[in-house]
DNA sequence: ATGATTGTGGGGAAAAGTGGGGAAAATAGG
DNA sequence: CCTATTTTCCCCACTTTTCCCCACAATCAT
């Protein structure tokens, strides 16, 4: 379970630290793909991952939508560690998918962690905002 | 259950005290997070907390919401401990959020606790007045 | 009155954010 | 196929922040 929101530096090499918090759940590994839909980088713990990859083997469909499912979500699979001091090295094209320049945000989405630029995450908040107001409306 | 209304005031170090009445039930953990809507920082047991996560996980949604209400609760949610003292630190995000300088109203919501800044809670109070005059008419 | 509790402050050890050096591996070129 | 250049990865290092503990003055209760 990952939560909270956190600013970070990328540096030179194209580095992140991943929250200390986080740490913990992602020291097996760690999946970095492109966020399904969303301008960001998603960070899955290996586990979750193959969890993942898995419910979509199981999927009912065709042969030809399920090679083509298949390859977009590997395709942009990186699985790889964070190093001792926490970090893991963004592949450049994840990183050009998310317009990720200097500055990161990570933020904790339960199961997930995501990576946004800071324009990105601005955008992804109001939106979010008049989502809420509409599900909040029928009753949490 | 937490009522009433306390006022304290953050030190150097973005920490704040819980009132004594209110900690035997935060004993176990807190979550603060954006208050839904308005400008205060809600603390919530972490029970409670995730009782309400769970409720709003179950939501009917299509894929893009969800992803979206997830990344939204979560990702303005800190788990978090009081220290010996009785205080939690404010994630800076929050107390941005909050527009928490010095001063802290602590605010008893029922099965939650309000952080507002002196200006916000001015204002919210005038605001639930109106609302109030409105509501009692109809027989509370 | 007196002892306990509480609001507030701060010291110091540990952890975290950031940056960089250098060996190993990968890539490209001839 | 071998070599040269670039990239990756694992350390080490420095500064700032965080967290845990102790301290003191004011308040509250007995």
């Amino acid at each position: 379970m990952f939560n909270g929101e956190y600013q970070y530096k990328v540096d030179e090499k194209g580095r992140v630290p991943l929250p200390p918090r986080f740490r913990r759940q992602l020291r097996e590994g760690v999946v970095l793909s492109k966020g399904m839909g969303e301008k960001c980088i998603a960070v899955y713990p290996i586990r979750e991952w193959k969890r993942l990859s898995d419910k979509l083997a199981e999927q009912a469909l065709s042969g030809a939508k399920l090679r083509r499912l298949t390859r977009a979500i590997h395709g942009s699979a990186f699985d790889t560690q964070f190093d001792g001091q926490g970090r893991v090295k963004l592949p450049d094209i994840l990183r050009a998918y998310a317009g990720i320049a200097d500055a990161v945000i990570v933020v904790g989405a339960n199961a997930r962690v995501e990576l946004w630029s800071e324009e990105g995450w601005r955008a992804e908040q109001t939106a979010a905002e008049e989502q809420a107001s509409e599900i909040v409306e029928g009753g949490v």
